[in-house]
DNA sequence: GTCTATAAAGGGATAGAC
DNA sequence: GTCTATCCCTTTATAGAC
């Protein structure tokens, strides 16, 4: 039979968008694998020559969700860090039209393994690198000022995302983007 | 056969009492039901007695996990502010010496039904409230400074708990520390 | 009200054919 | 590499005896 590394690179890349996607939106316990496998046109059979345990791959989407969401952000408010505030802290972020792990998965985190929970470690260094960067050279940012800031981004996100009252919400998000701007 | 209302309290206590602790510290889905009673030292069985669902249960948990979480940070802090931000964003709050349910379980939420969504909404209305209050009439706080406040505490708690590397979690605590009492 | 027993469904992981 | 079929365990919820 003839199956190239290319077609299973591409199996590949399709089960990780998908569940990129799905854990990301509707965290780890509420998806199954044969949800991901479906979503990515395949059955469940397939899915342990890709990877070892739905941990794994959960790390490996936690990943890819993240650079997503950065994208998306970035396209939507280019990169003046006012402008990427505002698209972090909207209610279209809040709503799930795109969705950062960092803010979606923040205490599932916890109840896993160290692999996911490095991951998920590292992905948060790299979203406070990030804010540096933003910031630009101008009012050099302490490392204590750059965790704020994401502390208020993602924590302001993520508190928003549980509250059931959108008036509510809407002046949490409001408060954390005067907050990250001060 | 003489069981007294008195009784059906007491088990009712219990279960609830076990349901925060064990709710609270490892979300919804990584507890059973059966975990609640045996920690209440009661069987499956009976549970059907006391609560229509598990989800019904999860919301009374929060709501008990809240207040005990409440005590334990009043407790151990007075009722200074600055000393209740201590406390809160302490490496032992982190570690589970006691728990904040809008902490611990903030992504949980949003994967829940209305009534517990509910429930958390206002208990996080009662913290903002409380932020208030502690603050005193001295420097009137707006309704934005107590909500970034309340983000920083929360948001930092349930971040830091996601991280895996103490140093690098103590330094988010410590920054959150700063930026709540500034 | 609490117990044991069980129904009924879901899901992680594996086996073997193609 | 992907498929169907299946093992096996967990879990919510219910039934009926005490």
């Amino acid at each position: 039979m003839g199956w190239t590394t290319e077609q299973k690179n591409t199996s590949r890349e399709k089960i990780i968008s998908s569940a990129a996607e799905l854990f990301t939106k509707q965290g780890f316990d509420n998806v199954a694998i044969n949800d991901v496998m479906k979503h990515a046109g395949l059955t469940r059979g397939a899915f342990y020559n890709h990877f070892n345990s739905k941990s794994e791959l959960y790390a490996e989407a936690i990943l890819t969700a993240a650079k997503l969401a950065k994208r998306h952000t970035l396209e939507q408010s280019g990169f003046k860090l006012a402008d990427i505030i505002e698209t972090y802290l909207s209610d279209k972020h809040r709503q799930g039209e795109f969705s950062c792990p960092l803010a979606f998965l923040t205490t599932d985190i916890h109840q896993r393994d160290d692999n996911v929970r490095s991951t998920y470690t590292r992905v948060l260094k790299g979203f406070i690198d990030n804010i540096h960067e933003l910031n630009g050279d101008e009012k050099a940012l302490s490392e204590k000022d750059a965790m704020k800031k994401a502390v208020l981004m993602i924590g302001g996100l993520a508190i928003a995302r549980a509250v059931n009252e959108d008036d509510f919400a809407e002046r949490l998000l409001n408060a954390c983007r005067e907050g990250v701007n001060a």
